[in-house]
DNA sequence: GCTGTTATCTTAACGCCGTACACTAAACAC
DNA sequence: GTGTTTAGTGTACGGCGTTAAGATAACAGC
């Protein structure tokens, strides 16, 4: 019934199955909504048997969220290629796609940021994860003076920070949470576009408004 | 050998000594570290002792946060008391005192916002947790000039989810890590100090050099 | 003093969980 | 045909949260 020799194909064909099972637990019912046993259900397959492909539950799930990481890689990617190299929209571009992704693949990002302890996940983030591309952003913008001369690993930091922020109340508040305003009830990507504006005119009085001054080519 | 009668003195003693050391649990070993049993063996009871004080392992645990929660807002009043009202240097030291804190609570702020699904204890953030009190100093600053008109709830949230940000980060990585940084090496309260230069000056070119306005009284 | 009630606690058990272990059956190499 | 390897099974262990049933001690009313 089962091909029993060392056929690369299907072993790894069981794999993905394994782990296209365990990414849709994930994200219909969080982290614990994935056992062993409910993974190995969805495929098929005895709990046991997941000990042929991974380690553990620990390596299972991170491999996992290695998958989610590519994916989100290649969303900043797509999200910023067309626009102009060394402009403010390419930066903002940047964190909007981080907001978007984070709030439409939920439990990735509570997974990877619950890594309390081993970190192990984490480290891909300053690597990977659009990092270096968002740097190379900001530098641009520097060199093109559309914003201020800094540090750029200081000025990304501020901005990867302001953003995380920003995706880590969302998903603390739940699912289409509203964070609560003043007037209106603003959605995430509401408040990205407002905060975009303190972070290009600072807080500092006696400026022009923010009106005036606000980025005419932002969304 | 225990007393049978009605004695809210001990009843009540018997609770706080399983909150204590549910308390301590977190505090030592993080969520996974609190279970009933452990609880129970810490305070010399069995485990289903403690379902006659507490509905369920998360309601013993949401009353472990609000506790926690308390001492987190009186510390944001003790950090703020002694400085100027309508100053800077008083809205900084909040979001100064709100790092320290998660710093030194790690475990509690990682519960707080693992908290998804249900919410519930996060219900407390925005209405607690020193929220109205950071909300007042932004808003006399405001009125002092310190600090540029603009709606306040925008400029709390936007303070806010900033220091958020931050907190997050410093506890994804681990106990006393540094972000990467391009020289230097900076922990969660020097990367504090450097942002809040940003947010005053905001990152629109052909500004004066942060050096020169930095805030002087700024720690 | 006896009886019931109530508060507090215990032990036993259920169904989950991750995982280790022993085992089986099929495909291959020789 | 005989081994070896691979991919799978079933069983079992200890730990988890939680429920249910029972024990015991202090009280109230008679």
């Amino acid at each position: 019934m089962t091909p029993k020799v060392s056929d690369p194909v299907r072993a790894s064909e069981t794999e993905a199955a394994i782990l296209e099972a365990a990414r849709d637990l994930l994200a219909e019912g969080g982290l614990e909504a994935v056992s062993m046993r409910s993974v190995a259900a969805r495929v098929g397959l005895s709990a046991t048997a997941i000990y042929n492909y991974f380690e553990n539950k620990g390596d299972l799930v991170r491999q996992v969220v290695h998958q989610g990481f590519e994916r989100f890689t290649s969303y900043l990617q797509d999200a910023v290629k067309d626009l102009p190299k060394g402009s403010r929209e390419r930066m903002r571009a940047h964190g909007r796609a981080y907001l978007r992704f984070a709030l439409e693949n939920r439990e990735y990002f509570r997974v990877i940021f619950a890594a309390h302890g081993e970190a192990g996940e984490i480290d891909e983030l300053p690597a990977g994860g659009g990092y270096p591309m968002f740097r190379q952003a900001v530098a641009e913008a520097m060199d093109a003076g559309a914003i201020r001369s800094a540090d750029p690993d200081l000025v990304v930091l501020y901005l990867w920070t302001l953003v995380h922020g920003l995706v880590t109340l969302q998903l603390a508040f739940e699912p289409d949470a509203r964070c609560p305003h003043s007037g209106e009830q603003l959605t995430g990507l509401e408040l990205f576009e407002r905060f975009a504006d303190f972070v290009y005119q600072g807080l500092r009085p006696d400026q022009p408004s923010l009106a005036e001054t606000t980025e005419v080519t932002a969304t």
